[in-house]
Formats: C-alpha cells, structure tokens, sequence
DNA sequence: TCTTTCAGATAGACTTTATCTATTAGTTAG
DNA sequence: CTAACTAATAGATAAAGTCTATCTGAAAGA
C-alpha cells in the first residue's frame, strides 16, 4: 500500500471515472487503473465496480476510500507542519540559565529576541551548570548560557563576553577610599561565597587563589545571588560580585569596588550539543545576547 | 513521502538507534538511512538529531512522528477492514423486492439467510419495478426480486421459481363449484387490479389476454395486494393472486380457486448488475430463497 | 598514542516498482 | 454498422528502493 495509491483511489471516488482520475492525479490511464488493480489484489477486496457508465464504488470501497481521506490529510499535514518548521526561527527551543546569571541577563536579551523571532518559542530553565549539561546531553535542553567551558565532547560552545567581577564591601569599610582593590588587599576570611555547585563559588575561588579551608568557615554559604548580597551586607562581609549583577546592590548598603586584577573575570558562554541541527538560531541567539548587553562587559562574540 | 517512510522513522523514534531500527523494519541501516535522509531533504526539515549516543526526535520530528503514527494505524485498519470484507458474505448489500412480493416471500427466506450469513447485513427495500430498475442501475441498490425479466442491458437476472396464479372469488359465487376455473369462465368486467406502475396488473392483464378497457372501468383500483384483497371482497368482485400471498385470503371472504391455465404463472427472479463483483453472493442468496419456499411454488433455480 | 569498536553516511550495483505509449476488448450512441 | 469512449493488457523504459562493501568520525581501551 502506498500514498500514491490512496490518492488514486480517492480521485476515482471523485470523478467516478478511470480516465478523469488519471488526468487529475497527472498520470496515465492504465498506470493508475494498475495500480488500483495492484491495491485491490492487496487488500484482497474489489473497491470499484466497473461499468460502462463509469466506476461504482463497493461497500467495501466506501470505507477503505473514508480512512484513506483521512489518511491523505494527515500527510498532508505532515508537509504544511514540516513547512512551517522550514523556518529556522520558528518553533520552540530551550535555553539553560545558570542562577548566577539569569535574573541579570534575561531582561537584556529576551525582550529583542521575542521580537525578532515572534515564531520561536523559548522555554527558559534556571539550574546549576552540572544540573544543565546533564540535560543537555540527554536532549532535554537544546542550548545553555553557562560561565565555565563545557567538557562533555558532545557538547560545544561560543563564548558571548566576559562579565569582570567587583568587590562588594559593607559601606565605611575602609577599603571604600580605594579607587580600585587588589586581591591581595582582601581578607579572605571576611569573603561570602554561594553554596556548593554554584560556578561562581569555584571562580571566585579561583580568582582569589585561595580555597574553601582559607575562605569564611562560617555559615556564610548562601544560596542564591540575591541572599548572598543580603546576608553579605547583614554580616558586615565582603563579596565578589559580576557585573550584570551590580543593579541588585543598590539599597542593600554594600559599596562596589573596582578589582585591579586582569584576572577578575568569569567568561560566559551559549553551550549546545554538537549534533544539534539548528546552527542558524544559534548564532543569531549568540548574536542578540551579545548586541543587547551593556558596556560594562567585554563582548567576545562578532556576528 | 511513502507509508514505508513513515515506518522507518517511527522504528528510530522507537528504538533511538538507526542499525535496530532497520532491524526492526528488516531492512538494511543504508536503507533506513538513506530513505530518512530523503524524506527529511522532502519535508524541510530535520526529523532525527544524531549523535553518538543514537538518534533524537527534534521538536519537529516529535510532530511529524505523532502524525505518522496516526497514518500508520489507520493504513493498518484499511488492511483489516478489507481482511473482513474479504469474506465474501460478509459487509451490506441491499436488496430490493416488488410490493406483491415483498411480504409475502421475506418470511420464508429471511430468517435463513440470516442464520446462515450472520456477517452479512442486508437491507430491504420495497419498491415497483421500474423504480427498482433505476436503483440498480444507478448503484443504490445491489440486488432485486422481479417478476419481470431487466431489459437494461447493464442488468442480468437468476430465474429463481415460476409463481402460480389463483382466482380468488366471493365466496357463494357459482364458480365455487368448478375444481378448476377456465379463463375463459372469468367475466372481465369483474376483475380486479391493482394501480398501474404494479407489474402484477399487466402480468394478469396478460394471462387474462385483456386489456384496462375491457377490464373493470369502475374505480377499483387497488393500491396494494392487500388491499386489492379487502377490495375484492367487498365488492364481491374477483382478482388473481399470486401462489404466495394466497394466506391473506384467509378470513377474507374470499374463496380461492385454481386456474385451468398452462400461463397462469409469474417468473419471480433475482436481477443484479452484471458488474456487481459478488458473484459468490448472488447465488447464494438464489440458493437461500428456491430452498425456503414452498411447495406451491416451481422451482427453476439449482444450486 | 594507537587500536578497536560502534553508529551512521556514502558509493555503486542490482532489483523491484511505477510509469509510459500503443494496442485491444467491450459498450454505447448515432 | 461504424465511431467514440472506457478500461484492460502488453512491452519497453524510467525511477524508485534495496543491497553489499566501504568510509568517516567519535568514543573507549590498551
């Protein structure tokens, strides 16, 4: 059984007629009568009856040619559904955030981009980058915007920009008199850090050349950029901060501190699954986080 | 696009594994392969993501599946509804029966046929000859009960039984004497008939060698055998009857007498379209009918 | 680092199927 | 009886689908 026979089967339904079918579905007469007859040998049944004046259809022919209607308009759908996703810039997509990130970078990006592509549809998923590659590899998520570089080999990525990091210190400490701090300047056990699984615990780590053991043995682990900013001010504490994150200061009674060190910096970057066939929305995705972010970071990624 | 196709991508859908999937389909990978490949290139877009780890439904691909699915469960129910049709007796066929036949012979075969074709759904219809003749023609009915032989060439007929003619006649008239009447006995001016358009009037018209003037001027038409019966009776008229309506006559007050005439029979038969591709049925519904009449009649049909 | 393994893609030969033109058979209409 | 029409048949041709063998590229193991 074929399409190409059910359409033949419909248009004689239609007509009533071998040879008005034929000319309807652009084929020849004995073409489509063979084929017919071939579909008929099938299924074991007669779904015309011949006559002079024409093609009856049979009581069998009836409900074979009602389901292969059915059938037809479902293929047919299957090609104007296809058609409507030949559009790069149509149909959903998912995009991983880390926390670190999200509140600060959404409201950037996502206004331009709903614009610009009024067909696709984003789902957005704020998680913690191990949580987020996971998902990716098993095709749960298409893209993620994340700050370390993945290594799962399946995975790719571009970097968008870099977002320097600056020192929040409870106002009338007295390092708010410097323009600029050094991080040998910090007294690393006054430092707040995220919990454990946050990226942007390890890098501050990093930064500041330190680890955990040196860092704050108090129970200053927050959970969330927000609560770190809050509890930070409240303990009288200091922490780094990136930049997309600044706005969140104000009103919380922390002073911002440029950092004087060329390291002082996390790298973020869109991540997708190497296999992923829809380059054209990456790169224009790549494309607008980048042309819609402000200049206080340093854009990496050239459209 | 191709039904094939359509199990191809399902089986990797199924599987997310191309290699078991044209396992599954018992084809070879290049195949399945290179089949997807082509129907992806003929919709537009792509259907499978793959990776390393095996295949992937894109968001497309998730549609176009479900879509498939549904062709492929529906070409299956054309494949087992044409396996129930392939029994011959079974599905509908319609059967149309003259009014001076119909009540009378349904009895005696229907309840057989019924039994012995339970897959097999007929449908009845009463109506006059010449209306019954277009039907069949035009295809809205498949097989009639005539007691005058189709002249339409598109139109061919079993001789199923010759059906007797008896005189029914008041009782008390002085032909109740006679053990059998001559036609010649009969005065015309009597008889009966029924309306035109029944062939039961010409047929008598004929046996009786008469015509409508020398017959009953009076309004004494009957509408149906039934009637004519009732009719007869109260105008101490009289009227031919055909062998099988002979048990309306019961309390009628009529008295039934044989004819003394080598003619004074009808032809019942089975007319069909000579296209009607069930052949198997036809006779085995002429078979069902000459084996369930009685005796009364003469059967001409063998099995 | 090199080999092995695996999944899917590619190439070319081969087979099957679909299609065409030309013709035939059988009806219908004039 | 012929002309016109419809569907079936025959044989050649074109277009698919399919196969085996091979290749590529990535991941896992030694």
């Amino acid at each position: 059984m074929n399409l190409r026979d059910l359409e033949y089967i419909c248009a004689v339904a239609k007509t009533g007629h071998f040879g008005q079918a034929a000319r309807l579905c652009h084929v020849s007469q004995p073409t489509l009568s063979g084929q017919i007859k071939k579909l008929e040998d099938y299924l074991g049944v007669t779904i015309f009856e011949r006559a002079r004046s024409g093609a009856m259809v049979t009581e069998a022919g009836r409900e074979v040619i009602a389901l292969a209607k059915g059938i037809l308009s479902d293929a047919n759908q299957i090609k104007s559904l296809a058609n409507s996703y030949k559009d790069p810039f149509s149909g959903k997509i998912s995009l991983g955030i880390i926390p670190t990130l999200a509140p600060s970078i959404i409201p950037h990006f996502v206004p331009a981009l709903s614009k610009t592509f009024s067909q696709l549809s984003v789902s957005y998923e704020e998680d913690q980058t191990t949580r987020l590659v996971e998902r990716l590899i098993k095709g749960e998520l298409d893209l993620a915007l994340l700050a370390t570089p993945p290594e799962d080999d399946s995975l790719c990525h571009i970097d968008l920009f870099d977002e320097p990091f600056f020192l929040a210190i409870p106002k009338g400490h007295e390092l708010e008199q410097h323009d600029s701090v050094n991080l040998s300047d910090i007294d690393m056990s006054e430092l707040m850090l995220l919990n454990e699984g946050h990226c942007l615990r390890n890098q501050v780590l990093e930064i500041c050349n330190t680890n955990t053991a040196a860092a704050s043995q108090q129970a200053l682990n927050a959970s969330s950029l927000e609560t770190l900013i809050r509890l930070t001010a409240a303990k009288k504490a200091m922490t780094l901060i990136p930049t997309l994150a600044l706005g969140n200061i104000e009103n919380s009674g922390l002073h911002i501190c440029k950092l004087n060190d060329s390291n002082a910096f996390r790298t973020v970057n869109l991540t997708y699954r190497r296999s992923l066939p829809r380059d054209k929305i990456i790169k224009a995705l790549a494309g607008i986080i980048v042309t819609h972010l402000p200049e206080s970071v340093i854009p990496l990624y050239r459209i």
